[in-house]
DNA sequence: AATGAATGAGCCTTCATTCAT
DNA sequence: CATGAATGAAGGCTCATTCAT
């Protein structure tokens, strides 16, 4: 088997493959944990679905929890990304354009990556590596306050952050009730909660 | 008007050891059910748990299903209950003892029914029979509401309710994480979140 | 507890019931035979369906395997009977009045008995009580045969009282296959063959 | 028009080592409902005795029905193989030769696949899956007859196909019957009588 | 005698994971 | 790297039978 110098050439059309199985893997994986939850998922269904025989699977997530886990960071890494973006305009931004950016942001997550909330809730151990998606997105969140109130201590800007997070997961949970009669009221009179709220951690 | 398959007991006992095994073996399922989420927990382990062969624990329960259902409805009886005592005095609450009791409430009943989270997370399906839990709560906080408040609309008040139970939610959530460091504050701030809130829907 | 001189009218109430919860006993454990064949009745099923308690069924059939042969018992009691009372008509039947008969019976029997069928085909063991009821069935064939055929010699009517039988249950069977198209038309031809058959039996 | 489900193979075998596999399974699933029925044979002492693990018999039958319907299946397609030969030389039998080939051919029938009967007597549901076997079976002995008597309308013909089956049974249970007395006479007898009756079809 | 709770061996089936091809 | 057969521990559930009340 000669080789030849090109060799990362001759591997890249491999590499290319690889990653599209992996791609496939992965949002196979999500659609099913969704459906089923994680318990209710099968590999062998996964596989079934991404057109891959269980063999593969296991060649690139050598676990069940594996595959779980890297479904989930992937989601953090888009979470942390998205957050960031806030960094430079949420300077300005009057407590209204907080709540409405914020609200917005966490029910756009869990549309893009529905799988998030069954996997989080349904995983047996909590995403044990490294920090949680959660904690990680608080600091995120504690950081953008920070900028903002910066006249507050940071174990007051903790707090906040810390009753800023829960009232966002009240919006996208409002959200995600499925037939909810009032729905688009009760979503408005959450977002104004927390304006109200943070009207108060920015405030004089 | 025949009650649902998966609330019912197989057969209700109808003997004074009857009795006391049922409630054994409820207890037992709660332990399992909290340790080990609802796919976790095994039918074997909770008949052992309760000091019962698995032919018994069969004998009222006919599922798995059934058995976490009977507790579910066990805790929505408590819940409700709970929640209908706050009916006289409730009048009289300023916005501050509202978000003190409420708070407290939901904090106490998950104290003292630790399985009902992990239940309501880790169940395949939630709890198809009648009227969810959570939404008959928020029937019950609407009712309380609307004495308080008699001059908002219904849809204002359905609302309110929906929004307060988030906040409930969010209140407990912090009272759960575990080794958080500011929760103290943090949970103060939750509490003064949904008093400004209240506060508003009570109008002056 | 004092016992008058008419104990034993005392206890005919008692007798009496017992009778009747046996009779009920096997009436329901035929019903469920029928539908759902030996094993898959339940001794559970059986005394429910009797309206009585499963210890109730326990203390007159201490065994699944036992109630089923009580059954089958029954059944060979009642055919035995039957056929018996064939004896003496028989000596003056002409061959068409022999198969006319003979398929009759079998099928009347079937149909007043439906359980016994499923119960011999569906038996772990074919009812090692004494003598199966196909072999007395067949002796009882034999011994009317002989009266009809003096000249034949045993083992000639004992082969023809096997090729009879045989034939009988064709007849039967025909009679119980559902929906059949010309059945009226086969059940016919089925009948003459046994007569054709016979003549040969009796002819000079 | 995907075949029923219950027939089916859970996956088919796609490699050498399956099909082998596959074979023994239904080899050794046919020595276990000889011995005990549907009901007595466990799918663990089936996979035992075909020297595999559980998991590799569900592998390929995803249920035990569908095992004893695979194994069904398979007889089917070897009868109707069997039958179909005679299709040639019939058309110059003699009634004799008749009765003697399909007697013979039930009975050989038997003898290679014992598993046949204990299964279709012991079945719960008799093979749902399109027409029966014994359906199938008596199309092809009423196609056999009608090239053999074209003399005769459609209805006759099959009015002889089904007594013809009947007596085939009749000839099998006789043979099939553990030491009767004079089975030899017997069997002789029964045969005799098939040719009478098909005598009396073929005959002007 | 009647009742119904108790028992537990055993059944069918699933599924994560491994490994020979 | 791909493939798919092999594995076997474990789980939910059934049911004939016993026994205390």
């Amino acid at each position: 088997m000669p080789s030849h110098k090109s060799t990362e050439l001759r591997r890249s059309p491999q590499r290319q493959r690889g990653h599209e199985r992996v791609a496939a893997l992965l949002e196979a994986a999500g659609a099913c944990f969704v459906e089923k939850g994680y318990e209710g998922t099968t590999m062998t269904e996964v596989a079934a679905r991404a057109g891959a025989a269980i063999g593969s699977l296991y060649q690139f997530f050598p676990t069940k929890e594996a595959l779980a886990n890297a479904l989930l960071e992937q989601y953090a890494q888009a979470a942390y990304a998205e957050l960031g973006k806030f960094a430079e305009p949420s300077l300005n931004w009057t407590s209204e354009a907080w709540a409405e950016h914020l609200c917005a942001f966490l029910i756009a997550f869990r549309r893009h990556h529905p799988a998030f909330v069954p996997l989080v809730e349904s995983m047996p151990k909590p995403a044990a590596d490294g920090l949680s998606i959660r904690r990680r997105l608080r600091a995120e969140l504690q950081a953008l306050l920070a900028r903002r109130a910066p006249h507050r201590s940071d174990e007051e800007i903790h707090a906040a952050a810390v009753v800023v997070q829960q009232m966002m997961k009240g919006a996208a949970a409002i959200q995600a009730e499925p037939g909810m009669p009032g729905r688009q009221a009760a979503q408005a009179q959450m977002q104004r909660a927390m304006q109200v709220y943070l009207h108060g951690v920015f405030g004089k």
